[in-house]
DNA sequence: GGAGATTACGTTAACGCTAACGTTATTAAC
DNA sequence: GTTAATAACGTTAGCGTTAACGTAATCTCC
C-alpha cells in the first residue's frame, strides 16, 4: 500500500471520470467531450498533476527520448551540429540524452548499451566507425539510427555527412593550383579521428597528382587544447625547414598556428600559406583571411534530424546524404 | 497477450529460476549464490536480454536521469562546466538530458516540466535567475538541485559559482590602479545576460570608487557570433572618441574587438588596453596577452556534481559555494 | 541436538499508464 | 418509432520491474 503522489488515478476521483477518461483528456487524443476535457486539465492542475513518462514508455514500449553522441563539446563544430539537430527535435516534443566519447569507441558501446535500456525513439552516433557490437545492437533493437558528420554507403542505418576526404582533395588541389610546392600538415596524431585522416589522405592525393608529385611533411602531437597544438606543430615545422604551405587539422589549430608564425617572423601569405577547416566564425575577424573549407554543420544538423523524424514515423528515406562544402579562398600572393 | 521481447521473465524460465532471482542476479544484490548468479548472467547474455529503465523507474519511482539545463552550447564556458559535470556523474552510472535555454527563461521552464515527467535524479540549472515556477515545482517534487555559475545566499537547493559582481569589481579595480580614466564596456544588450550584467556592475563600481569616478560608455548590439559583436562594438565606440579601456563580456568578444583595433590602427596596450573573462585558451596563443579573469569552470563542474551526489544520497552539503577567480594580468604600459 | 541465526531462494502485489474492447447514451435515418 | 450509427465514456489486463514478505534448507553454538 504505498501510493502517495498524484497520479490519473488521483485525478479520476477528483473529478468522478475513469482513469481512461483522465488519461485521454491529457493526452488530447478523441473520446473526451471538450467540456468534460477542460475540467480534467483544471482539476489536475490543481492537483499538480505531473504525468509518468517511467510509466507511459513501459505501456507504450518506447520513448520520446533521443540519445546523441558526440565525440566532444570542446569544439564549435559539435555544438553547431548538435544546435541544429535540437531544435527540430524539440519542436517534435523529445528530449535528448547526450554523451560525449571524447573519441573512445569503448567508450561510446558503453552508452549506446546504456542508452537501450531506456528505449529510446532514435539514436545518433558522430561519424560512421563505430565497434561491430554498437551497430549490431542498435540494428536488432530496430531503432531508427543516423550517423552524422561523416558518409558511408553502407550505415547502420541512416547517414548524412560530408566527403572529408573528397574536401581535403578540394583544398590540397587549391593549393597545387597555386603553386604551393612544399606542403605541410599539423593534425592530431593518425588514427584519433578518422575524419581528419581522410582529410589529410584527400590532400595527399592532389598533391600526388600535381604536375609534380610533393610529399607531405606530417607534424602534430597532443597537446592541452588545439590552439597550443596549432603553434606546436608549427615550432616542430620550423625546426627542419619552412614548408610554404601548411594545412591544419581546423581552424581551430590554424589560428594557433598563424601565432606562431607571427612569434617567428613570418608573414601570412608572403612567406607561409595557411589553410584550415570549418570556416569557423573565428576566421571572420582575422586581419588576414585564411583559406578554409565552409562545412554545413547547421544544415546538417538539421537534414539529419528531419530524416531521423522521417524514419521514426516510418516514412522511408535515402539512407546516405552529402552535402557539399564550400571552400573559401584566404588572401595569397600566388597563382592566377 | 502481447510479450514479444525478452525480459526477466524469458530469462528465469530459460533458467529455470524465479523472476525475482533474475532480477537479483542482474542488479548484483545479495541473496543468490554465486553459482547461480554466472548461470543467470550466462544465459541473459545468450538471450539478448536488455534491461528496462522504464520498468525499473518506475518500480523504484526514481530514475538514474540528471537533467541539465545550459543557456547555449556556443560557448566554451559552458562546454567546459558540463565536462567537468559529466565525468562525475557518468562514474556514478548518471545519464544525461541536456537542454540549451539559448538564454530564454520560458524555455527552461518549459523543459523543467518536460523533465520532471521522467521523475530524474536530480536537476542542473545555469545561473541563479529562473521562472518562479522552476523553483517552487522543483522544491515541490523534492529533487535534489544544483545552481550553477552564479551563486545566491537563496539557492532553490544548492549552488555553486563565482560571484560575478565582485569579479567585475576585482577587474575594474584593477584597471583603476592601473590609471586608465576613459572606460569602456562592450557587452550584450543589458538583460539578456544577467551574470555579464552583474560584473558590468562590478567595473562600474570601481570605477565609481576610484581616486575620481569615471563615467563608463557601454556598447554592444547582438551581432551573429561573440567575435563580430566585439568588433562590432569597437567600431561603434571609435565613432564617437577613443576610450583608453575596453572591458568585454568575454574573452571571445575581447579578441573580436582585439582585431577590430588593428584594423583602426590602433596598439595595445599602448594606445587602448583590452579587458576580456574566462581565460580561455585562446588567449594563451596571442601576441599580447590581455588582462582576463580566470574562471574555475572546470572545478566547478566537478565540485557541483559532487555536491549533488552527496545530496542525493542525503547527505547534507553547504548550500552555497563560491569558488574564486584569479585575476590574469596582461600586458601594459601602465601603473606600478 | 535443538533453538536461533543465516542463506538462498520463491510469491505476491504493486508502480502509473494505456491498448483493446465493452457499454451506455445520443443522434441520425427512414 | 424503430433501427443503425456514432460519440462518450468505463473495465480489464498487461507493460517489465522490484519491495516486502514468506519459506525451506543449512549452519552455528553451547
Amino acid at each position: 500500500m504505498r501510493r502517495s503522489s498524484v497520479g490519473i488515478r488521483e485525478v479520476a476521483e477528483a473529478a468522478k471520470v475513469s482513469m481512461m477518461t483522465v488519461s485521454r483528456a491529457i493526452r488530447g487524443v478523441e473520446g473526451v467531450s471538450e467540456k468534460k476535457r477542460a475540467e480534467i486539465l483544471r482539476i489536475a492542475k490543481k492537483l499538480n498533476y505531473v504525468p509518468n513518462s517511467n510509466a507511459r514508455s513501459l505501456a507504450v514500449e518506447n520513448s520520446n527520448l533521443v540519445g546523441i553522441s558526440l565525440p566532444t563539446f570542446a569544439n564549435d563544430v559539435f555544438a553547431e551540429i548538435l544546435a541544429g539537430m535540437r531544435g527540430t527535435f524539440e519542436g517534435a516534443g523529445y528530449a535528448s540524452v547526450i554523451d560525449t566519447t571524447e573519441y573512445s569507441p569503448e567508450s561510446e558501446q558503453r552508452w549506446v548499451e546504456r542508452l537501450l535500456t531506456w528505449r529510446p525513439a532514435a539514436v545518433i552516433l558522430t561519424g560512421i566507425d563505430h565497434l561491430p557490437d554498437v551497430g549490431q545492437k542498435l540494428r536488432s533493437a530496430g531503432i531508427p539510427t543516423l550517423e552524422i558528420w561523416d558518409v558511408t554507403a553502407d550505415p547502420i542505418d541512416i547517414c548524412v555527412g560530408i566527403d572529408h576526404e573528397a574536401a581535403g582533395y578540394e583544398l590540397g588541389r587549391y593549393a597545387v593550383t597555386l603553386g604551393y610546392q612544399s606542403p605541410a600538415y599539423v593534425g592530431a596524431p593518425i588514427g584519433r579521428d578518422r575524419r581528419a585522416d581522410a582529410r589529410l589522405r584527400g590532400i595527399k592525393r592532389a598533391f600526388d597528382e600535381g604536375p609534380c608529385s610533393h610529399p607531405i611533411r606530417v607534424a602534430g602531437r597532443p597537446e592541452r587544447h588545439a590552439f597550443g597544438a596549432g603553434a606546436a606543430g608549427i615550432d616542430e615545422l620550423l625546426q627542419e625547414s619552412r614548408p610554404d604551405v601548411v594545412f591544419f587539422l581546423n581552424d581551430h589549430m590554424a589560428f594557433g598556428g598563424m601565432m606562431a608564425c607571427g612569434r617567428h617572423g613570418l608573414r601570412i601569405p608572403q612567406d607561409i600559406g595557411v589553410v584550415g577547416f570549418n570556416a569557423l566564425d573565428l576566421t571572420t575577424v582575422l586581419p588576414v583571411p585564411i583559406t578554409t573549407a565552409k562545412t554545413p554543420r547547421r544544415q546538417m544538423g538539421v537534414v539529419g534530424a528531419r530524416n531521423l523524424l522521417a524514419r521514426i514515423h516510418g516514412v522511408a528515406t535515402e539512407r546516405t546524404t552529402t552535402l557539399p562544402i564550400t571552400l573559401i579562398a584566404g588572401e595569397t600572393t600566388r597563382g592566377e
